[in-house]
Parts: C-alpha cells; sequence; structure tokens
RNA sequence: GGGCCCGUAGCUUAGUUUGGCUGGAGCACCCGGCUGAUAACCGGGAGGUCGUCGGUUCAAAUCCGACCGGGCCCA
C-alpha cells in the first residue's frame, strides 16, 4: 500500500483475488496446506469425484465452496486431512456418449464394429478432457485440494480396489445374477440403476388408452387401461382386485363391458345399467380373448388372476399384465408361472413375432397398434395424459422397463443395517435422515450393478457353461486363477481382460467373462478406499472409520451419499459418513432450474473472474442453502458487498492512517485501558467463540452471520467513535492503543474470515500485519485457527449495545428539535436510573454519547418532572408514558457560530477529498466569509489550520474573484467561497499535468 | 396416491425447536441528517390478512388439525 501507484480507498475484489492468487503460487501456499498437519488429530474427508468430460457449471461452486470452508477451518485448528485429494469419475455413458457422438456411432452393433479395443481407448483419452477447467474453477474460487495428485476410476490401482470390494460382496452373497424388470435405455441398450433413473424422470404425454378384452365363455369384455399400447402384444394376464366389487355394465354400442364400480363415474354417465356386480374372487379364473396373439398359447395365459396391487384411484380396476414389462407384472406372471414374452430387441425394436410393428421402435408402435385395435372395434376410450415418465439421465431416450439378466448387489438384504447405520449420521438439514433419504433406505431395492456397456469397471465375475460364478478380487488372484502372469502395465479395461479364460472355481471347466462393466456409482462410492489402493497398499484408510465429512448436493441422496452408504454398510458395517451438508440448487437469477441442457448457462470462470471467488463463496454462505438459491451477476455484484466490500475498507483506513505515522503492526494481543478498545476486543472474542461454534458444527451459516455483525460494529462504531484517535500525534498513548487495536482486531478477523473468504482474509492479514506477500510462513490459512483471547466483559458488551440505542433515541429527537447534527446543542437529559451496563461505562458513556449527538452536555436526572421540561424548550421522548428522554431544542448564538464554523471545515474537507489530496498533502486556503461568521471562522483560525493541514490559512470579508481554484457554498443564506490549492503536489505525474 | 420441505413487506430474509414485550433487519422507494476509509452510516416515513380456516391457551408467526399454493423425491 506504499506503493504510490496505488490510490487511496481499497483494491477491487478482483484486485485482491489476482495479488492473493499470485502470492499463493509464487510462493507455494496451497500445496503446503493441503493435508493440513501432519501429526495433527486425522480429519477424515472424500471429495466425490466429478465426471469431468464435459466444462462444469455455476451450481458445481456451491458444494465446493462448503466442503472448502471445513476443510480449511479444520486445517487451521492443526488436523490432519485424510484425504487431500481431488478425484475424477473417469467411467460411464457419459464417456462413451461423446465417443459415439464424435464418430456417429448409433448402436452398440456400430461400436462393435467400431472396435471395442480402440473405442475404450478414446474414452479414456477423453475422460478428462475438462480436468483442467475443472481445476482452473476450483483455483478461482479457492477450493483447495491436491489437484496435481488425483484419484482416478479408471487407474488399475483403483478399479482393483473396486474388484476386491466386490469380490467381499460376493463372498457374502452380496453379488448375485439375477433376472428381473429393470429400468432400461434401448439407446444406450443397457440397464440403469434406480438412483440413476430417479436423475430423469421429467414430464412427458402418453396414450391412456381402455382397451376391450373379450371374455371367452360369455358375452362380456373386460375394459382394461394402459397408458403403455406397446405392451399390450406382451399381455399374458389381466389382474383384477380380489375384494372390489366390479359391476357389469349394458352398453348400447355393443357387449357388455366389466369394471370396477368406483371406476363407473369416470366411464359412463349416471343411471348407465348395471346388469350385474360380483368381486373381484368371482372374476378370477375368466379366460379372455387377447388383444394380440403374438406371443401365443401357454398354459394359465390370457385369464383373470387377483392381486391386491390393482389402483382404485386409476383406470379401470382391471389391469393389463406383460410380464416382461414391469415389476408387477414379473412378479405376478412368475406366480401364475405363464412365462415372459419380449417381443423387442435390445434397441427396443419389435422383431417378427409382432408382424405389423416389425422394425418399429417401443413408443413408435402405439399409434400403429392403436389403430389396429380401433379397426377392431376394441377400443372404448383414447386420450393424451401428461404424467412424469424415466429418461436416460445421460442421452436423454425413453425409458423401459423390461425383465432382463442383471447382477445385483442384494441390498434388500441389508435394509436394516443401512437403516441403523444412517440413523447415526448426522445430516444438514436434519430432516433429511429420516426423510428423504431414510424413506428411500427402507424401500431399497437391489442394485442392478451390471451395465451392458464398454468403457467402465468390468465385472470381475467370469463363467462356466454350467453358470457357476468365478469372482475375482485381485490382479494378483487373476493371474493365478488363469495361470499366467499379466501382461506387464496390465490395464484391466475391456478388452484385454475379456480375452482372459479361467477354470471354474466350482468344476474346473473354461469360464469366460461376463460382459459387463459395472455403475459407475459403484466406483464413486468406493472412493474412501480405493484411492488409496486399499487393501493391497498401506494408506491412512482405516476399516472401521467412516468419513468426517461429506457435502454435496440434494440429488446425490439418491447417488453418491446413497452408494457410499451402501458399500460401506455391505463391507465395514458402519456408517459411510459421520456428517452430510446438503445444500439445495442454484436457481437463475429470474428464479428458473438453472439446466445444463438448454444453454443459457452461466459461464462460471467469467463471473468468478469478475466478481471474485469470495464473492460467490459469500453468497452461497451468507444465505441458508438448504434451500435453493439464486444466482446471477445482479445477485454477485452485491453478495460480498455490505460485509467483504466494508471490511476492505476498514482496512484500507487502517493502513492508511497507519502509514501517515510509520506505526508498526501490532504483536500479540493488546491490553488497552480505553473503554471503546476493551469492547472492540470483547466483541472479537464473542465472534471467535460463535464462528467457532458454528464451524465445530459444520455449519457456516451462524458463522457468517457472527462475522457480518462484526465488520459492522467495527466499521460504523469502533472505527468511526474512534477518529478522533486516529487523528492524534502519533506519539500519544491513545493514538498507539487505538491502532494497536485495531491492528490486532482485523489480524484476527483475517484468521476468522479466512476458511469462508479465503482471498479477502489473505489479503486483510498480509496488509495488516505488513507481510507484503513475500513468505508462505506468513499466510493466514497457515497461521492456525485463533485461540481464546481476553476474557469477555459482557457488562460492557451490553453497556455498548444499550448506549447505542441511547443515541438513535438522541437521533429522533434531533430530528424533532429540527436542528441538523453539526449545529451542536446544549444538553441531553436522561431519566430515570441508569441500567447497570451503561452504569458500568462511567462518565465515559455520556461523553461519548454527547460527542456521538454533538451535545455539550448530558447528564442524568434520576427523578423528572416532566412539567420541568416544556416543549417549547426541550424535544422530548416518552415510553410507556414516562420520559426517557430530553434534548435542548434551541442553540445559542454561539453555538450556531460554533456549527456553521464547523460547517465551512467540513465543506472544505469535502474538496480537499476532491482534489485527491491524500491525509498528509498540504494546502493554502483563503475563505471569503462576511460579519458574524467570519468572525467566528477567525476565533478558530489556528485549529481549523492545523485540522485542514492549510497553511496559510486566510480569512477575508470580501469576496473573492471567481476562478477554477474558487468554490463557493450557502450556507444557511451567508454566501461563502474559498479559494483551495495544493501546497506541494506529492505526485510528480499529477504535479505537471494540466 | 405416498413421503419430505417451504409459504413472514415489492425483493432477500430473522424470529418457529422451548408460545409472552410494539413481528426485527437488509435492498429498493420518499423526506431529513452525518461523513478527512466506505457503492458506508444514522433518524423518520411508507410498505405485513406472518398462505387460508378452525382448534388449544390468559396469550399463537410460533403448538395441533384441515385446506390452499409452491418445490423436491417416490409410486
Amino acid at each position: 500500500m506504499a506503493d504510490d501507484e496505488e490510490g487511496p480507498g481499497a483494491p477491487s475484489p478482483t484486485e485482491v483475488q489476482e495479488r492473493v492468487l499470485r502470492y499463493w503460487e509464487a510462493t507455494g501456499v496451497p500445496a503446503r496446506a493441503y493435508g493440513g498437519r501432519p501429526d495433527g488429530p486425522i480429519f477424515r474427508f472424500t471429495d466425490g469425484p466429478p465426471g469431468v468430460n464435459g466444462p462444469p457449471h455455476l451450481g458445481h461452486t456451491e458444494p465446493g465452496t462448503l466442503k472448502d470452508v471445513q476443510l480449511r477451518y479444520r486445517r487451521m485448528r492443526g488436523d490432519r486431512i485424510v484425504s487431500a485429494k481431488a478425484g475424477w469419475d473417469c467411467h460411464g455413458l457419459p464417456v462413451e456418449i461423446a465417443i459415439e457422438k464424435k464418430h456417429g456411432l448409433k448402436s452398440k452393433r456400430e461400436i462393435e464394429a467400431f472396435g471395442v479395443e480402440a473405442f475404450c481407448e478414446e474414452c479414456r483419452a477423453t475422460a478428462l478432457d475438462y480436468a483442467t477447467v475443472w481445476r482452473e474453477m476450483a483455483r478461482r474460487q479457492g477450493y483447495w485440494l491436491d489437484y496435481d495428485r488425483p484419484y482416478r476410476t479408471m487407474d488399475a490401482p483403483y478399479i482393483e480396489s473396486v474388484w476386491w470390494a466386490l469380490k467381499t460382496l460376493f463372498d457374502r452373497g452380496l453379488l448375485e445374477k439375477g433376472h428381473y424388470v429393470l429400468p432400461y435405455c434401448p439407446r444406450c441398450e443397457t440397464t440403469l440403476s434406480s438412483h440413476e433413473v430417479a436423475q430423469g424422470y421429467r414430464e412427458a404425454s402418453d396414450p391412456s388408452v381402455t382397451v376391450r378384452f373379450p371374455l371367452e365363455d360369455a358375452p362380456r369384455d373386460l375394459l382394461v387401461w394402459t397408458t403403455t399400447p406397446w405392451t399390450l402384444p406382451a399381455n399374458l394376464l389381466v389382474v383384477a382386485h380380489p375384494d372390489r366389487e366390479y359391476a357389469v355394465v349394458r352398453r348400447p354400442e355393443g357387449r357388455d363391458v366389466v369394471l370396477a364400480s368406483d371406476a363407473l363415474p369416470r366411464y359412463f354417465p349416471e343411471g348407465a345399467e348395471v346388469v350385474a356386480r360380483l368381486t373381484g374372487r368371482e372374476l378370477a379364473g375368466a379366460a379372455y380373448r387377447p388383444p394380440f396373439s403374438a406371443a401365443g398359447p401357454g398354459p394359465g395365459r390370457y385369464r383373470v388372476v387377483l392381486d391386491g396391487f390393482v389402483s382404485a384411484t386409476e383406470g379401470t380396476g382391471l389391469v393389463h399384465c406383460a410380464p416382461s414389462f414391469g415389476p408387477d407384472d414379473y412378479r405376478i406372471g412368475a406366480r401364475e408361472k405363464v412365462g415372459v414374452f419380449d417381443p423387442l430387441d435390445s434397441r427396443g425394436v419389435f422383431g417378427e413375432a409382432v408382424g405389423i410393428v416389425r422394425g418399429r421402435s417401443f413408443k413408435a408402435a402405439d399409434p400403429i397398434l392403436l389403430h389396429d385395435l380401433a379397426a377392431r372395434g376394441l377400443v372404448v376410450r383414447s386420450e393424451t395424459l401428461r404424467h412424469t415418465y424415466p429418461f436416460c439421465w445421460r442421452c436423454d431416450h425413453a425409458l423401459l422397463y423390461r425383465a432382463i439378466d442383471s447382477w445385483f448387489v442384494r441390498t434388500s438384504r441389508i435394509t436394516d443395517a443401512l437403516v441403523r447405520h444412517n440413523r447415526a449420521t448426522r445430516w444438514i438439514p436434519p430432516y433429511l435422515r429420516d426423510g428423504r433419504f431414510g424413506n428411500f433406505l427402507t424401500e431399497a431395492k437391489d442394485w442392478a450393478l451390471s451395465r451392458s456397456r464398454y468403457w467402465g469397471t468390468p465385472l470381475p465375475v467370469w463363467v462356466c457353461a454350467e453358470g457357476h460364478p468365478t469372482c475375482v478380487g485381485s490382479f494378483a488372484e487373476l493371474a493365478e486363477r488363469s495361470g499366467a502372469p499379466l501382461p506387464p502395465g496390465f490395464d484391466p479395461h475391456r478388452v484385454t481382460v475379456d480375452r482372459i479364460v479361467l477354470p471354474c472355481a466350482t468344476c474346473g471347466a473354461p469360464s469366460r467373462r461376463e460382459p459387463y462393466t459395472i455403475d459407475v456409482w459403484f466406483d464413486s462410492g468406493s472412493a474412501p478406499f480405493a484411492q488409496y489402493h486399499y487393501p493391497f497398499e498401506p494408506g491412512p484408510f482405516d476399516p472401521a472409520a467412516p468419513l468426517d465429512y461429506v457435502s454435496e448436493a440434494i440429488d446425490q441422496t439418491r447417488g453418491w451419499f446413497y452408494t457410499l452408504l451402501v458399500i460401506a454398510t455391505a463391507i465395514f458395517d458402519r456408517p459411510a459418513f459421520r456428517v452430510s451438508l446438503t445444500h439445495e440448487f442454484l436457481l437463475e437469477e429470474t428464479g428458473r432450474k438453472m439446466s445444463k441442457s438448454k444453454g443459457q448457462v452461466l459461464e462460471p470462470l467469467a463471473l468468478l473472474d469478475r466478481f471474485g471467488g469470495d464473492a460467490i463463496r459469500w453468497l452461497f454462505l451468507s444465505q441458508d442453502f438448504t434451500a435453493p438459491i439464486r444466482v446471477g451477476p445482479t445477485t454477485l455484484e452485491k453478495a460480498g458487498h455490505r460485509t467483504l466490500g466494508t471490511l476492505r475498507n476498514v482496512v484500507a483506513f487502517h493502513l492508511e492512517n497507519a502509514a501517515a505515522d510509520r506505526l508498526p503492526p501490532a504483536g500479540s494481543a493488546p491490553a488497552p485501558d480505553a473503554r471503546l478498545d476493551r469492547w472492540l476486543l470483547s466483541r472479537l472474542e464473542a465472534t471467535r467463540e460463535d464462528v467457532t461454534a458454528a464451524l465445530e458444527a459444520y455449519d457456516p451459516r451462524p458463522a457468517a452471520t457472527a462475522l457480518r455483525e462484526l465488520v459492522d460494529d467495527l466499521s460504523t462504531w469502533y472505527v468511526r467513535r474512534s477518529r478522533p484517535r486516529f487523528w492524534a500525534p502519533a506519539d500519544r498513548p491513545d493514538r498507539r492503543a487505538a491502532h494497536a487495536t485495531l491492528s490486532y482486531t482485523l489480524a484476527e478477523v483475517a484468521r476468522l474470515f479466512a476458511p469462508l473468504a479465503p482471498f479477502t482474509a489473505e489479503w486483510v492479514f498480509q496488509e495488516v500485519r505488513g507481510t507484503r506477500f513475500e513468505d508462505a510462513e506468513a499466510s493466514v490459512h497457515l497461521a492456525g485457527w485463533p485461540a481464546r483471547g481476553a476474557e469477555r466483559d459482557r457488562t460492557l458488551e451490553a453497556g455498548m449495545a444499550e448506549l447505542r440505542a441511547l443515541v438513535e433515541v438522541g437521533r429522533e429527537l434531533r430530528q424533532r428539535a429540527g436542528v441538523r447534527s453539526r449545529i451542536p446543542l446544549a444538553e441531553l437529559v436522561l431519566f430515570g436510573e441508569a441500567s447497570a451496563e451503561l452504569e458500568g461505562l462511567g462518565a465515559e458513556g455520556l461523553e461519548l454519547l454527547g460527542d456521538e449527538l454533538h451535545v455539550k452536555r448530558v447528564i442524568r436526572v434520576p427523578a423528572a418532572a416532566r412539567a420541568n421540561y416544556p416543549e417549547a424548550a426541550w424535544a422530548v421522548r416518552e415510553e410507556g408514558g414516562r420520559p426517557i428522554a430530553a434534548i435542548s431544542r434551541t442553540p445559542s448564538p454561539e453555538l450556531l457560530e460554533e456549527g456553521l464554523a464547523r460547517e465551512v471545515a467540513r465543506r472544505l474537507q469535502q474538496a480537499r477529498k476532491e482534489l485527491g489530496l491524500r491525509y498528509l498533502d498540504r494546502i493554502r486556503v483563503t475563505v471569503s466569509a462576511p460579519g458574524a461568521l467570519g468572525a467566528a471562522l477567525r476565533a478558530r483560525r489556528s485549529s481549523l489550520a492545523s485540522d485542514l493541514l492549510a497553511e496559510p490559512f486566510e480569512i477575508v470579508a470580501e469576496p473573492l474573484e471567481p476562478g477554477p481554484d474558487v468554490r463557493s457554498w450557502d450556507i444557511d443564506g451567508t454566501r461563502v467561497s474559498a479559494r483551495i490549492v495544493r501546497a506541494v503536489p506529492t505526485d510528480p505525474r499529477a504535479g505537471a499535468g494540466p
């Protein structure tokens, strides 16, 4: 700040950020800080690995901020961070889809023609395409992790650890093959897990049709409702509810129809003729003609069966059942032993079995099938329904549910343990534990783990012709079982691993690898141990210890949080994490959802450049991030302003003031006498307590609030009230005490801010301590967390709060008296007994009050007679019918004069400022003021001159000639003008200027 | 249809767990003041059916119930 290029005032947030980044990078501060103190208590953390084959959006800065606050706090506290590694999620469909697009590949057949090995190589090459952009975003928001040595889910050691985990599950009977109905993406030609599906629900229009199923042995038709006409060719059964009543309704247009009685109003006008009523049970067994004959005959097919799942609120109470295409359908089909019929190929296209839609994709078959049914008079009603439907979370294609072979993690067998371990974790906000997350656990379905894809961790299971599985848990085991050493630099991906044939562990017959990769969420859920190549290499991972802290967005209740818990429970039988801090998504400034697919994305790097990382951090931290937060240029502009901007300005004031007399930074904690100083130190300690408690509790919100209030107090009370002390000569003890107190406080404030606003905090710390951004050791982030400071003086804090309330009362009285603050008033009277707290401030308190309100005398009158203070002479404030305070209304001529002289002084100060002068710049002044005002000025000439650093300071009666150096004002009807000239130019360039 | 969360001034919100003074504050607006760091600050004004209705209570933004509206998750 001593540089002459830098003018007075605080630097912009961007300047602060640039300066700090340069310092950090030049001296290597982050690398020293990442891991915390090597011998400190362990703080277990894992960064959830983002997929980085695409660019980040602004929303990704929010979890980074919340993680970073806690990590910085822990480091300053002296903890060892395990681990401080960044991680990248490298596998999976997002990467594959990018390569498919690049080469115009449209199906798995085309990928195989292209060559799986080459395809995977390209996936590997592009998986981290945007890692540098992500890293840059972290850099500019001040998210400190080790990005030089990240863990990567595609690395061989990582995969080996995942294999170890899978083998552990396999040995415990928790990894099995099954044939179930699963969500399936026909474009990607693979199954998805339920938590992947959960990410992709959206509004869609589908047909809603009611179709006649004619009964074989009665002149009646069953009315069957469906929203998926394409499943009708696969129909094998109709399901009725056993206990509901069904009605047989006479229809003029054709045969009688059967439907649930309570569905009648939805289909027919009141008064429809009901010819019979019967229960579902009585319907059971009735045979019908299926709408299409594709599936062909089979035992038990095409009859009414019973089940309780039939909905009472939708449809006809008679449900079409195609066992291939729905979980309930499958269950009922299996129970009734009618087999399955699936006319679709792996791409969801109809084959030969259903001639009229052969070659059509499943959804495209709907209108053709409906047309055919209508032509046969079987369609009773056909409408369009808007409802939520699942789409592929990565390629956006409509999903279907189909029965298919898949490998499962049997999460349904460990539900109790999942629930128990979840109960031992702390969620912020707390309702997630038993709410959204807890509910999901109790309903946990088996985790469909396998994917029929290419770029992923290969499922380490080999199967012989007999179907015996052999699970491999390490590369050594693979080599041993296969009887041949693995090639040097063995890469476990497809196709290399597919070529390895093993003897079956059960029967010795040759076994081939199951051609699946696994769900990428198993990769990321393994991160806490796989990043250390556990259990193959020594490392800090402790199988008994949950992570101390994770933080992600709310959607991860179905994603990473979930897979972490499943894996921790199934393998280590413990909770996955002690504390989860979960935030809601960001909204655009307009309140709309931030969408990555719809363009209009706020470019995070540009915004971070423009407003600085601390602005966006503060935006998240000072609001309730458990609710959606709106972000945009306008909100960011304001975000850091109030608190961080004010702090920068206090520091700028302090620096300039200290530089003026070359006062050194405070060393240790000062022990000042002045009440104002002691009050500030007490407030500082109170804030330290609050911030520490908040961060100990993992919730930065109260910390941000406490810091904001401290900065407010610092700026609007401490500095303002201390101004005369700061202007005093440098050898005055009071000046030194004020300086030391402010210097010390600002350095401590910097440490308290460091976890939340690391750039601003670093700048404050360096500037206030005069360390000049030179030495890594001097970084605030290596400075340690503030220890307990001076004992709080709660009486003083309360007394000062009361005093400030009295100032507000006084201001109101002045307003009512109609006298501007610049004109001193004679007397302020306080009525009644002072509180003990206020009493504690002593005479100094009253002086301070008088000073602040510009009143010559403040007295306290215990027992007041209201009549002694008539309205004409006094403005009186009453509360509850009793007078609280009174101020004398009318200033004497002397007071008036003093006020006017002050007014002139103020305008001259204003002029100094407008001329861009610094504290120590001297000026030459000639003031023209007539009559009494002139006399008043003359009487105060010497003090005015020294205040204004004006020499000479002349006062004349005659008007000044107008000119460029002359300003003139009208002060309460008196014409005043002044010529102000810089005495000695401080800046050579300014001196040579125009 | 089920679960969870939310609804306080034009906007952002504190207060709700544990019922109690006149429901605070910031931004924006109007009037006034102050200002040798500040896009700062201070006083006054205007702006509130505390989503609606009902209940409990001496007392309800706060507790209970129903409903309305919004969001998210799941069927």
